[in-house]
DNA sequence: GATCACTGTGTACGCTGTACAGATCGATTA
DNA sequence: TAATCGATCTGTACAGCGTACACAGTGATC
């Protein structure tokens, strides 16, 4: 039977500790046999090259060993499949630019700020990373690392663990929210070779009716306003009012403490 | 060749055409031949059952040709290519439930509050819209009419058209950022066969030696509280703090007109 | 009755992940 | 030194994928 592409078998967590293992290092080294000739980094490495540069279709089994200049089959001599060697490009991932919230200036809303914007960033560098399924969070030690420093940012300002952990998963839902479709978005104008421009232009041949109908009077009104064009910036928005709701909660737990 | 699952081909825009007409209802009835004894919305609806069942991976031409009792290959008298049926699928779900926001009682924040609960119950129902890379917002009449009801619930209240569309991407982004984590744990729960009571169980036992060594202090703190198992609603707590955040934005500008 | 647009389908191609068998290597053991 | 044996590497094969293409059957129009 072929193995779906991604979904895991219920063998028991087998395969869940094997990404474990190698994620957090624990395979002892062999003694006998040749010496490898690759490594599970160099595979991770080369994977994440070929993600970044051709997307999540093109990343083969086969493309990376070539990329490696071996067969296919040889990558399983290092890793268990396709699905966890997905686990450890994303753990891998986790490891750029894990800048602690201490060197920021300011208070928690600066630090929050500043992991929303670390997040953004790496997504924008790595879009596959949207479309996976991570099918479980915090597999790898770079992942909890990066948990670990956001949840720095909101200690010790009078909230539960629950609220520092649920103000965390806010910023981060609206950040990875607001990255797949900005980014599939930037996708699609490369891809199908359409700019935003005649993007509108072909939509607005077949929307021209309805609009003329008078269905659709905010997009007609908001469109007209030239909303959809602008360049206005949706992450710089979006992540100062996700800040100041959160910043209500903070100042009412401040007053609360207070009295 | 081949063609990606996914990709749109640089044709022009042909592709895209075939999908907004077959959306907005331009075809033309044939006169000649058999009567067909399919329809898209057949097809579309048994496609949207079988992701809803089977989830993304499980969708193929074949499969659904199946469902349907007709060959593969008849599937494409009706529909271009499996990403046009995607694009489809999409705007069909997006016709369920568009309650408009003057029937709820109260303000834009009740409003905004309704819309982001109906789209979490929207991916809840299809979890596979998460998975799917929407290559431009907006293709079809029913998502339109989706985001043209949601900027219904924030005219008038002192936002430019701007800032109008941006707090609702801003909803939008943070609920499917949600969901898409949220989803993904369960299904990873079902895929797997493994509870999340074992899943920390063996996570720990890979992450302990790093506890012990004093890394991870906050996930460590975090965890102990129970914030990890706990019942702790994230979509409340999060929808909540992000209409606080638009409240603030909103307020201002109330107090700017005022002046 | 002939024409011909249209519907439905079987076959085939290149791609996918990966099970499996076998060849080769090289440190350990006899 | 020679035999052993685990470890590395790879070619082949299989089931499944999206879909191009050729062809058979249908039924309204001329």
């Amino acid at each position: 039977m072929p193995r779906d592409e991604t979904a895991d078998r219920p063998d028991g967590g087998a395969a869940v500790r094997r990404s474990l293992q190698l994620m957090w290092g624990g395979a002892p080294e062999p003694t006998r046999g040749p010496k490898p000739g690759l490594s599970v980094a160099a595979i991770v490495r080369a994977a994440i090259d070929l993600a970044d540069a051709e997307g999540l279709v093109a990343l083969s089994m086969r493309r990376i060993a070539a990329a490696l200049g071996v067969g296919a089959m040889s990558l399983y001599r290092y890793v268990p499949g396709k699905s966890e060697l997905v686990d450890l490009m994303v753990d891998e991932v986790y490891s750029e630019d894990l800048g602690s919230p201490e060197t920021v200036e300011g208070g928690w809303r600066e630090r929050l700020e500043a992991y929303g914007r670390q997040e953004w960033a790496l997504y924008l560098r790595h879009p596959w990373m949207l479309q996976i399924a991570q099918g479980r969070p915090m597999l790898g030690p770079n992942s909890m690392r990066s948990t670990d420093i956001a949840l720095r940012a909101v200690d010790g300002i009078g909230l539960t663990e629950e609220e520092m952990l649920a103000a965390v998963v806010t910023i981060s839902s609206f950040v990875s929210g607001l990255a797949k479709t900005t980014i599939e978005a930037m996708q699609a104008a490369d891809r199908t070779g359409i700019s935003d421009e005649e993007w509108w232009e072909i939509q607005s041949e077949y929307v021209g009716p309805a609009v003329v109908a008078g269905e659709l009077p905010m997009l007609t009104k908001v469109g007209e306003a030239g909303a959809f064009h602008s360049m206005f910036d949706h992450f710089e928005f979006g992540l100062q009012r996700v800040l100041d709701g959160l910043g209500v909660l903070i100042e009412r737990r401040a007053a609360d403490q207070d009295r």
